[in-house]
DNA sequence: CATGAATGAGCATTCATTCAT
DNA sequence: TATGAATGAATGCTCATTCAT
C-alpha cells in the first residue's frame, strides 16, 4: 500500500514543521532527562539542539512557553489515548480502575514527564492560566465526570464530596508514584492499582464481612 | 522545686541569636507570602530584613540553606505539637483521624508554609539529603507507625500494603487542601477530615450494609 | 610562483577572528603596561577595549585563560624567530650566545610580556600545566639541546651538568635583565650579552692565562 | 648556668609580645604552606590563628603588612647568619663559594620562604619600597661587596661589570633550586653549589688546560 | 586584649535577548 | 530559515573593614 503524497506537505493545518522547531523540543526533552528544568539555559538547548540561541526566538516566546509546548504534546496524547481506553467500561468503579491504571501505567513509561508534572510545573507562575494546566483540567475533569455519574447511578455513596473524591483519586495515584519516579524505580501499574483500588472503594477496617484472609 | 534563676540568661551555649540572623528568617518568611522562592533574591531578603546582604552569608551558607532553616523551624515546631495531639487517642483509626486534622489545621493556619511543602522544595536538587526531609520522614514514619500498630492489633486489613497506604493518606491530604491553598480558600479541616477518612476507611460503594442516608 | 589569491580569504577553517576578541586582547596587552595583572578586572579589560563584560567570557572562559592566550601569541612568535636566528649558527658556544642576544633583545622590545613573565605568570596555580609553559620548555629545551650538543661533540665540559647549565644561563638571563625590565632602564642587549658570556664560558678568575687588559 | 630572669620582661624594645600577634604570624607561615598567599583571606588567617579576624588589625593595618613582617623576620635572621658563616673565610672565591652554600641550604630548609621570595613577592606594589626588598638589597650588597673587592685584589677579572656578575650569582642560585622547590623535590646544597661555582668561577670550554676528566 | 555583629563595595559570572547579515 | 556577534542587566557571593562592647 502506496504512502500518499499527500503527507508531504498537508494544505492547511501544519504544512511541515520545521525542522528547526523540532530539534529544538527534542533537545528540551532530552534535557529534561538529565537535569531539572530551572538548570536547563537557552544555550544548553541551543547546544544540544545543534541550532542557533536566536533561533529559539523564532519559535518560543520564552522559555516557559517552550516547556509548556512540549508537555502538552504528552497530555494531550495521553488524554487522547485514555478516552479510547474507557470506550466500553461499565460502571464507575470499572472506569476509575481502568483510568488509575491507564494513569500509572503511563507515569511509568514517560518518567521525565511525570517528574516534571509532580515537581516542576506546578509552582511556574501563570501555570493555572496556561494551555498545559486546560488539558490537566480536561484530565481531572474526565474523573469527575466518572463520580458524579457513578452518584447519579446510585452506584456510589451520596454522602462523599464528588470533588473531594476527585482529589483523593488523583493525590493516591501521585503519592503512590513519587518514591518510584524519584528514586528511579519500576512503578508495577497492576498492583499498584489493585491496592489503590482496595484502599479508595472498600473499607480499609478489618470487619467481619470483609473477606481479609491475608494478601 | 524552685526553677533555677541561672536557666533565664545562660552564659555560654545559647546566647540568644542574634537579631540579624532572626530579621533574616522573617524576611523571608514575610516575602515567601508574595513570590516564589525561586524568585526571592539576596537584595530582596536584605532590603526586607534592613539588614546587609553579606549578613546573610554569615548566618546562611547559601539561599538554600535559609529557606530549610525556616522550614525546619516550623516543621519542627508541627511535629512536637502532633505528637502531644496524638497522646492518649486510642485505635489507629482515631489516631489517624486525628492526624489528618491536626495535618490540615496546620496547613489551613500555615498556608505560606504548605505551599512550599507542595510546590517548592520538592524539586530542589539535595532536598532528599537535607534536614528538612528528614523531619517529613518522621512525620511520614508516626504515619505508617501508625498503620503498622493498626494492622498488628487487627485493626486494618492485612492485605493492604501499609506504606502504599501512607502515601494514600499523604496524597488524599495533599490534594485536598491543593485548590484551597492555591487559590486562597479557607479549609475547613473538620468537613474535609470527615470526608476524607469516609473515603480512605470505608466503603465508597453505595451497598445496602452502607449507612448512606444521603448527606 | 604566484600566490593562491584563496589565500586570503579561506573560507572555512579561519575566517578571520571576531573584531571583539581581538579588540579584548588588545586591551589586557594595553593594561599590562599600566598595572598588575591581579589588579585588572574584567570590567577593565572590557571598558578599555569598548566592549560588554560579557562578551569576555564568550571568547575565553577566565580571565587566566585570557592572559595565556596573551602570552602563547607572543611566545611562539618568539621561539620561532629563535628558530630562524639560529639556522646557520655554527658551534655550542656561537649558538648559546645567539641565543642569550635574541632573548634579551626580545625582552627589550617586549618589556610587559617580559614582566608578566617573570613576575606574575609563574605563582599562578596550574601555570605548570598550562599551554603557556609547554612552549617555555620548548624554549627551555632548545638551550638544552644546544649544550648536550656541545659536550657530545667535546665543546663543552663533561663535568657539568646540562640542566644545571641550562639553569645558570635562564637565570643569569633573567636577572641580568631583571633591574632594567623593573625600573624601566633600556636593556642594552649587544653589552650583556658580551659579559653575559664572558662570565658564563669563561673563567671569572683572574690568571696570567686571561686576557685580562682591564674593561 | 642559671638563666637570667630580666628575659621575662626586658624593659625597653619589646615587652614580651602579645600572644595574638604570635598566633597571628604563626598561622600565616602555616597557611602559605598550603596556598598562595593571594589566595589566603583575613577569615582564613583568623579562623587558623584562633583569634577574631577584627584582631588583625590591631597589630598589621593591610595582609601584605603581614606578610612582609613575616619574611622579614625569617629573612633577617638569614642574613645574620650569612654574616657569621662569611667569618673567617678567605679570599672571594671562597667567600661566594660558602655564600651560595649557605644561600641554597637556607632555601632547602626554609621551602615555604623560598617559594614566596621567588613567586610572590616580587611583583606585589609597593614591594622595592617594602623593609623586606631593604633586607634583600642588604643581601645583595653582601654579594657585590665580595665580588668589589675580589677585583680590587686582583683575584678577580677587571673586565667583568661586578654588579652583572652579581646578578648572575643572585640568578643561578634562584633557578638552579626553582625546579626543586617548585615540584617539591630535596636541592642537595653540596653538589649544586660544587656545580655551579664550576660553571660561574671556571671556564666552561673544554680546554687541554681544564681538568676535564670527571663526568 | 579581644570579640561578635554588621557593613559597603566590588567582582566574576551568567543569562536572556537583539541585531545585522 | 538560520546564524555569529554583541549587549544590558542582574545575581550570588566574598572580602576587607569598622563599630560597640
Amino acid at each position: 500500500m502506496p504512502i500518499p503524497p499527500q503527507e508531504q506537505e498537508r494544505p492547511g493545518e501544519s504544512t511541515s514543521p520545521p525542522p528547526g522547531r523540532l530539534k529544538i523540543m527534542d533537545a528540551l526533552r532530552a534535557l529534561l532527562r538529565e537535569k531539572e528544568f530551572s538548570a536547563i539555559t537557552w544555550s544548553d538547548i541551543a547546544r544540544t539542539a545543534g541550532v542557533n540561541e536566536a533561533l529559539i526566538y523564532k519559535y518560543f516566546k520564552d522559555s516557559r512557553n517552550l516547556l509548556h509546548e512540549v508537555l502538552k504534546e504528552s497530555l494531550s496524547r495521553f488524554v487522547r489515548r485514555l478516552n479510547r481506553d474507557l470506550k466500553g467500561v461499565q460502571g464507575a468503579r470499572n472506569k476509575l480502575r481502568k483510568l488509575i491504571w491507564s494513569t500509572i501505567d503511563m507515569y511509568d513509561s514517560e518518567r521525565v514527564f511525570a517528574k516534571i508534572l509532580f515537581l516542576e510545573v506546578r509552582n511556574f507562575p501563570g501555570y493555572f492560566r496556561s494551555e498545559t494546566y486546560r488539558i490537566v483540567q480536561e484530565y481531572a475533569g474526565m474523573i469527575l465526570g466518572i463520580i458524579d455519574e457513578g452518584i447519579r447511578k446510585g452506584e456510589l455513596r451520596r454522602d462523599i464530596p464528588p470533588k473531594l473524591l476527585r482529589q483523593v483519586v488523583l493525590g493516591a495515584m501521585e503519592h503512590a508514584v513519587l518514591p518510584g519516579i524519584i528514586f528511579d524505580k519500576p512503578l508495577r501499574p497492576d498492583q499498584t492499582t489493585e491496592a489503590l483500588c482496595r484502599i479508595i472503594f472498600e473499607d480499609i477496617l478489618a470487619r467481619p464481612s470483609n473477606r481479609q484472609q491475608g494478601h
